[in-house]
RNA sequence: GCCACUUUAGCUCAGUCGGUAGAGCGACGCAUUCGUAAUGCGUAGGUCGGCGGUUCGAGCCCGCCAAGUGGCUCCA
């Protein structure tokens, strides 16, 4: 007899082996129609693979993540089998499930294959589907799968499995495909019923670019057809938040070739949006102690030879600028630090000063290949709300409390729920690789993990992923497809102050050194503007929107009533327009609802002679009319009462 | 930078078989003076991304280049 228990705790008993499938149907037939995998001790499994001693088992059904990851997985290998089929002699580099669908890596050889080819696929897919087949499992030896793969020509397969340790191989067979793979798998192919190929790109492969480029197909499979057909409406849902089609559309911000790739032009609107964010968070800073500094665009090679970012970057970024006559090299600062390094430099400092918090406004100028650029959120100029503090070791948490504070703030007047705290720290295994002493390291390290649980972030924590010149903690968000982005950032940094040879008087009256947090709670503000318009799809908070209201008068009767009106708001710094085309009054509310500009005013005979405003709140319909002061005082409380 | 695709009016897009370009919205003008999501009529606006080739003839076919999009790689 062997016991199986259940995630709800309930024990079953079983012969001497018994298969996940079995499991389920012992449960209900429902549930053994819907399981596609199962879970037994944390390692996944196959429906028909035998558990042969006590085990907990979890049944994995569509509604399970790592169900889905199945499900796909095993797409991966319907999608790998329907294109061998149809282009024989084609080799596969690896297949697997990503969070929404799957792709492979595909060495198409002499092939040539686009878009207008995946209806092809999709239909043999669906015709391999049809067939029902079954997917097995089987080991094999390491020599046994070599030899498999060098008869098939396959040299990617081959050069997977000499990283893999005899013993633990494993084949997967549906019809006449064949394929290495870890599993698990659904038991048949027949349980897919919806695929839609997304799209190609090319990968390297093993993701290194001196390597063969190989063509990724991305795409997505449903166990139900309607469910595809949701996903797609999803998708085209997502497009529309698009930042850079609302950035268009609403006047933010605009590109030019003749000005250069990935140089952002920010237009009016879209200024005076960013000000009102920056003078936002300058306000913060004040009441938290920061000093605003401005420092200058370019900086001499010898300060970023000072800092090291010339030996590790220099060959990278934009070439250096060189003075005329002297000859000096100048370059375009790729980061604000190694400046505010020597504004803290610049006279002697005492314990007493610290923490000194300078902030600046710094645009910074990084080399991004033409390829990479994308939107507001990948540029070649960009301006950081950076802030660096200069403290002591003791320091640093509460350093670090304030400013997630700061973020927290941010984020809670911006309605952003939906961030994930990543905090990164060394890779215990190999400590040689970051500087700063093992003691500071740890205590920093602690310091972040502490600050981030008194402040109740929703964290992940990643080993090998800090700096190396200190640990960080960094706050993602997903844009309207998902993609993910980091905004704020929180860093340690040993390195910078020991380069510049910062240095303080102690209590103690002797030198000390000390330590850097490099800052950013919006990360940069082309950035965070690009994500907070995918956020709100335009309809920003009312503090923030470029246009807070506009004024349609019924007639150009009203035309001397609205501009005495406007005059009126605008003393009390409410930004107003007026719609003054001869169009009906139905069209300039459409017009105004599809601007999403939060409040229209429409005003005629009746509210000229009443000194009032007939109030339309965007997204809703008439909410009467009121008095003009009334109004304004509506509108300053709703502004206040988003200020946290 | 690499792979794939895309590029037609300010915007969104149509353009058949290769025969010198169309719509809607927007802009402008005229009429209308209007009460909660589109008033009517008219006008202007295009070296069809650029360069070269094939052809009697190219928006359409071919090549090169540029930019955009989706990825890859990278991101101090």
């Amino acid at each position: 007899m062997i016991h199986i228990t259940l995630p709800d705790g309930s024990v079953k008993e079983f012969e001497n082996r018994v298969t996940p499938y079995e499991i389920a149907m012992s449960i209900s037939e429902g549930l053994a129609r819907n399981v596609l995998s199962a879970e037994v001790d944390d390692a996944l499994w196959d429906l028909h693979r035998p558990v042969t001693s006590d085990a907990r088992v979890r049944l994995l059904t569509w509604n399970d993540e790592k169900g889905k990851k199945v499900f796909w997985h095993t797409s991966a290998h319907l999608m790998a089998e329907a294109i061998e089929q149809l282009y024989p002699g084609v080799k596969f580099g690896i297949g697997p499930s990503i969070e929404n669908g799957f792709y492979y890596d595909i060495d198409f050889m002499d092939y040539t294959i686009s878009s207008e080819d995946f209806p092809k696929i999709e239909a043999k897919m669906m015709e391999i589907v049809g067939s029902k087949q079954e997917i097995v499992r089987s080991e094999v030896s390491k020599k046994d799968a070599l030899d498999f793969f060098t008869k098939k020509g396959d040299e990617y397969k081959q050069e997977l499995i000499r990283d893999l340790e005899d013993g633990s191989i494993t084949f997967y067979t549906s019809g006449s495909f064949v394929d290495l793979c870890r599993g698990p798998h659904l038991p048949n192919m027949g349980m897919i019923k919806a695929v839609k190929l997304m799209s190609l790109a090319g990968a390297y492969w093993r993701g290194d670019e001196k390597r063969k480029q190989l063509t990724r197909i991305y795409a997505i499979t449903f166990p139900k057809k309607k469910e595809l057909d949701e996903y797609l409406v999803l998708i085209e849902e997502a497009k529309k938040r698009d930042h850079r089609k609302i950035g268009k559309e609403m006047e933010l911000f605009t590109f030019s070739n003749r000005v250069g790739l990935g140089l952002p032009l920010w237009l009016p609107k879209g200024t005076d949006l960013r000000r009102r964010l920056e003078t936002f968070l300058t306000k913060v800073q004040r009441e938290y102690g920061y000093q605003q500094v401005i420092t200058p665009h370019i900086g001499n090679v010898n300060l970023y030879k000072t800092s090291g970012h010339y030996q590790k970057y220099g060959t990278d970024s934009f070439r250096p600028i060189t003075t005329p006559q002297e000859g000096e090299e100048y370059f375009l600062k790729p980061m604000n630090c190694p400046h505010h390094c020597e504004i803290y430099a610049s006279q002697p400092r005492s314990y007493k000063e610290l923490p000194l918090r300078l902030a600046e406004f710094g645009t910074v100028y990084r080399y991004e290949q033409s390829g990479e650029l994308h939107g507001l959120t990948r540029v070649r100029s960009f301006t950081q709300d950076d802030a660096h503090i200069f403290c002591t070791n003791d320091q640093v948490k509460e350093e670090f409390c304030k400013v997630i504070d700061i973020v927290l703030l941010i984020f809670k007047t911006l309605n952003f729920d939906d961030y994930v705290a990543q905090i990164s720290l060394r890779d215990p295994n190999n400590k040689a690789k970051y500087i700063g002493s093992d003691e500071n390291w740890e205590k920093a390290e602690r310091a972040i993990v502490e600050a981030a649980e008194e402040k109740g972030l929703k964290t992940i924590t990643e080993l090998g992923e800090a700096a190396f010149y200190g640990p960080k903690l960094d706050f993602m968000v997903k844009d309207a497809i998902g993609r993910k982005w980091q905004l704020g950032t929180i860093q340690v940094d040993y390195n910078l102050p020991e380069r510049f040879e910062l240095e303080y008087i102690g209590s103690d009256n002797q030198k000390h050194r000390p330590i850097m947090i490099h800052r950013a709670p919006f990360g940069s503000m082309e950035r965070f503007v690009a994500v907070l318009i995918e956020h709100t799809a335009g309809n920003f908070p009312l503090w923030l929107t470029p246009d807070q209201a506009i004024i349609l008068p019924i007639s150009e009767k009203y035309m001397d009533y609205a501009e005495k009106l406007r005059n009126e708001l605008a003393a009390q710094e409410i930004r107003v327009l007026i719609d003054d085309r001869s169009e009906k009054t139905g069209k300039k509310i459409r017009d105004a609802e599809m601007k999403k500009i939060p409040y229209m005013l429409i005003v005629g005979e009746k509210e000229a002679n009443e000194h009032s405003v007939s109030v339309r709140k965007h997204g809703m319909q008439d909410m009467g009319s009121m008095p003009v002061s009334a109004f304004a005082q509506m509108l300053n409380d709703e502004v206040k009462n988003m200020m946290c």
